[in-house]
DNA sequence: ATAAAAGTTTGCAGCACCTGCAAGTTTCTT
DNA sequence: AAGAAACTTGCAGGTGCTGCAAACTTTTAT
């Protein structure tokens, strides 16, 4: 997936990504095919056609090779965070944030599809999905008592980290469900809505 | 822990209690002592005076005997979710529905706090703890659905339990990063309070 | 162009995690 | 007391993952 052949960057730069994707997308090929431990690092290598050791100079495990480490997105979510005004009200501020990456989500959302379906028929790895946001969450909530000023004991930012990752994920999840047939941002400026009217019983206002 | 020597049942469950009990005592003990990766399942079995395959009989991983697996506890938060009459609101409803648990929590709270403060200084257990209360979402979003009566592909369930999820997550972590002191039940409450009002910027009402 | 430098891949050795199986030991039942 | 049932243990073996050193490839400097 992501086969752009972006022409940036030297040779070397080129074959570690291409190296790195065949590895991605050999690793949820077969996940998909067989499950999570009817597949071996050996397997996924061969498939990639590299040694089950350059496997691991990529990945530090299995699992991550399947989730991703979207490590970098914590830097951009802060940047577009760092540019919302101090009045707006700390759930929009948030689902701003989030907007780009939910964008480039759905630009490739072949690969994410297969990977969320990977994740649902292998829950042992939902968790690890969680896992890789929360250094993003850690950092979201630093930022949000900068923002808004309060304590550091005070509950607050991390509670608004905490619960938006929580509406994010059900989002996702739902995008998944619905193969992608319904448009992310929709879905999550769905949830954030509720949860910024307080999660009102829908029967109230069906 | 919890070395309450109940006298129920025969010997052989009252072993089975009592080596379980040495093997998650000396797991939280060694690892806080190490850290995770400095503390092998054979020292583990050791200081707990049994075999290294014994301790696989009881846990299906090293992490699993640090965050404890806590499976009984669905059974035990529908039980209370089902006794809550439908007209009270969703978010209320989960909150009694913990209730239980988290006085157990802090009955236990010396076990507890020593577990919060394992998985905080090993943060890859962080997934694991998480991955034990998957099964109880999964169950509870489902009641939820029910009770409210909405079709299966309205996001509202399945949202309320996750945000409820996340909201017992910064309570509980706050509670261990005040070392016990504060009591649990108050700091839930907090949380769902501000949820229930749409998560308020706190600078309005401080 | 050539050589040195820097980065990448690979095999190998090795430890730790985890599982199935069969034998031995303890507890329960009658 | 004897047999059934449950628990513990050792052993063999596969897989995950890491460190190290040797080969190889790409980049940089001369």
């Amino acid at each position: 997936m992501t086969i752009v052949e972006d022409a940036t960057a030297g040779r070397r730069d080129r074959k570690k990504r291409q190296t790195r994707d065949a590895l991605v997308s050999a690793a949820l090929r077969l996940v998909a095919e067989r499950g999570l431990d009817q597949v071996t690092v050996e397997e996924i290598s061969e498939a990639a056609d590299v040694s089950a050791r350059t496997f691991f100079n990529y990945f530090s495990s299995k699992d991550e090779a399947l989730v991703g480490d979207q490590a970098g997105d914590s830097e951009r979510v802060l940047a577009v965070l760092a540019t919302v005004p101090p009045e707006v009200p700390a759930l929009e501020a948030f689902r701003l944030a989030l907007t780009p990456m939910l964008e480039e989500m759905q630009a490739d959302s072949a690969l994410w599809l297969l990977r969320l379906k990977v994740v649902a028929q292998n829950p042992s790895l939902l968790p690890r999905l969680v896992a890789g946001s929360v250094e993003t969450e850690r950092m979201t909530t630093e930022a949000l008592a900068a923002r808004t000023g309060v304590g550091p004991d005070h509950g607050y930012p991390a509670l608004v980290t905490a619960v938006t990752g929580a509406a994010f994920r059900v989002a996702i999840i739902r995008w998944s469900a619905s193969g992608g047939s319904l448009p992310l941002t929709e879905l999550v400026d769905e949830a954030f809505a509720a949860v910024a009217a307080g999660l009102p019983d829908p029967r109230s206002a069906a």
